[in-house]
DNA sequence: TCTTCGTTGCACACCGATGTGCAATCTACC
DNA sequence: GGTAGATTGCACATCGGTGTGCAACGAAGA
């Protein structure tokens, strides 16, 4: 009848079961973000659902974390080739970055956690494009003389954009007030002078 | 008969167990660092010891982590404690506290991974002084307009201090290049002056 | 109304790690 | 040589998490 749209193959039926399966994934990246040792009955009783179902969704834990992963890796390289594509300067660009990651930042801070332990190879090798694209950022801005040399570009973007996540996950989460702590403290580390700093991170409101 | 120094109650024999106890000890830093979640038995194995032994010396996993843990806020509180009392500035307190933490970064990097986790209640508390002698060293810093004042000095302490272990796990832990370029990094982000911050590093050869 | 299918609740087997018990073994010390 | 004690090798029970099977329930769809 009425088919509109793509795929409606049945209006209510799966829909109610994509919510669900997606009310486990957000919960599940919550979970795991607080102890990544969760277990699936703990992401299965925070989504008020039984362990039984979540196995419904996803065959095993391994699943559920690659998915996730997945999702978090879509999500970034979107932004940072958006980003990267701009003619910006290099801290402008970095700048905006962190002001457009912040509000998930704190969401995706298991993946940091995750990187060492059981999947930390397969994690690694997932985010591997978002690790390349950071890098070329910060490799942009050595060339351009913004940003400092007294590192290699893989591991300085590496450490500044741990350094935002470490940010995130101490209390401060607030507002926004966190965000341009974030921006200004790994745009100093990047070897940008203060005052520019603080002004790169104002550029973001 | 000739019982010299002290407490040399029986000469060969309990130090022989102190000998296999303390490499226990070193060896378990050492696999827990490359991965956190390790079990008894991939330690004692890595001690050359059976996994039975290893419960000779510590009655339980959690024992084992809270006597390595006190081991190393030991270490950090003596070296801090001594760095702090000096009135050499801010910086160059930093500085030296780099150079002296650098080479058993490396080794204590289990810790910062710790913190989250089963033990990481325990394992803050113990802690505890080490992170307030870090953040009184970088309050100092910002008293006297040494070091930026974008975040508190709780938090800031916290992430420069992290930055340094993220750097040692890096593989460019080789000499001294790794050293110079984590007390750069973090005084960077510390709101020193880049040149100023190269200057400081330099101080330690 | 009857069917379909996601969900539930319970069952179970499996696995790996923890911690313990105990006899056997080897070695430093008397 | 004899003995104490650390170490070993193996046994075992326990615990928690994983993944699966299956009979029921309940609501959307024919």
């Amino acid at each position: 009848m009425c088919n509109d749209g793509v795929v409606p193959t049945e209006s209510s039926r799966v829909r109610s079961m994509n919510e669900t399966r997606d009310r486990i994934l957000d919960v599940a990246l919550d979970v795991l973000g607080e102890n990544p040792d969760a277990g699936m009955g703990e992401i299965a009783s925070a989504a008020g659902v039984v362990r039984r179902t979540v196995y419904g969704h996803f065959p095993s834990r391994p699943d559920l974390v690659r998915t996730l992963t997945e999702r978090a890796v879509a999500e970034m390289t979107a932004m940072l080739t958006e980003i990267n594509a701009s003619d910006a300067e290099a801290d402008a660009a970095w700048a905006e970055f962190i002001a457009r990651v912040w509000p998930v930042a704190h969401r995706y801070r298991v993946l940091l956690a995750l990187r060492r332990g059981e999947y930390g190879e397969a994690i690694h090798n997932l985010l591997g494009p978002v690790d390349e694209l950071l890098a070329d950022l910060v490799k942009r801005g050595q060339d351009s003389d913004v940003f400092a040399q007294h590192l290699p570009a893989g591991v300085l973007s590496q450490v500044a954009y741990g350094v935002v996540f470490a940010i995130a996950e101490s209390d401060l989460s607030n507002g926004t007030r966190g965000a341009r702590a974030a921006a200004i403290t790994s745009l100093l580390m990047l070897g940008v002078p203060e005052t520019r700093a603080i002004a790169r991170a104002g550029d973001q409101p």
